[in-house]
DNA sequence: TACCTAATTAGGCATTTAACTAAATAGATA
DNA sequence: TATCTATTTAGTTAAATGCCTAATTAGGTA
């Protein structure tokens, strides 16, 4: 399970435009880097990217974006593997998918709780 | 639904250990501010908290606490109403469910995606 | 009216953030 | 070995953030 700190880790990585955008790509597949395909170690999905070819989509220097996914890697919500001299990135599905668990839980408490409230009035 | 925009001001309201905490307490009803049960045009939940209130719980000064709460109104995830001089701080279910909705989705087109990939492999 | 309570606004200050360029590191290839 | 590619680190700067105290606004109450 997600702690606070981590849980304000992931927010504040997606809490910018840059990084929103840059997480958003990732998770979608939008731009593709090339992966040898020839290679039958390769255990990357075919949507991997790498840091050069997201960089490309900004207007951004490099540097800035390497930063920027640095950030949200270490939020945990995308892994970054090596392989030669590129790092190849992919979302962490299973984070996004316990955030997503972690409101989903949060609204049905906050129904459950508002439901035995009222059942407190109409007893007393 | 909410927007892009509207996403990365929750991620950013949500991504400060006070402002989470804040709203950890007022989402979880940790305290709550007496509220005159004899009026019966309170449409307020017995739940909702004031400024003050919420304020004693933290070791920063009342308008350092104000202005959270007016960031987390803007992302639109806390209500503030007044009445008579005092505000009443309720969580705005709304949102979070539709945030939590918004990752569900995120997680679910991702299987699908993932599944259409294979099998375009077992095909090809 | 004068005072009390609740909250916001204003202004200031220290820290963090987000960007840049230049330099360094790591791995491939000629 | 020298060079090319991919990425990170270092150092700088401007802007944003998060905090404070003091002053102001708004709504009750004596």
């Amino acid at each position: 399970m997600l702690d606070m700190k981590q849980k304000i880790k992931i927010f504040k990585a997606l809490g910018n435009e840059t990084r929103f955008l840059i997480f958003k790509n990732v998770f979608t597949g939008g731009y593709t880097c090339s992966i040898d395909k020839k290679d039958k170690n390769v255990k990357l999905s075919p949507h991997a990217t790498c840091v050069s070819t997201i960089a490309e989509h900004f207007d951004f220097a490099l540097p800035t974006i390497s930063k920027h996914l640095k950030e949200l890697r270490e939020a945990d919500i995308i892994t970054m593997q090596k392989k030669g001299n590129k790092i190849y990135i992919e979302p962490n599905i299973e984070t996004i998918r316990e955030l997503g668990g972690c409101f989903t839980v949060l609204v049905e408490n906050f129904e459950t709780n508002r439901e035995l409230f009222f059942e407190d009035i109409t007893q007393g």
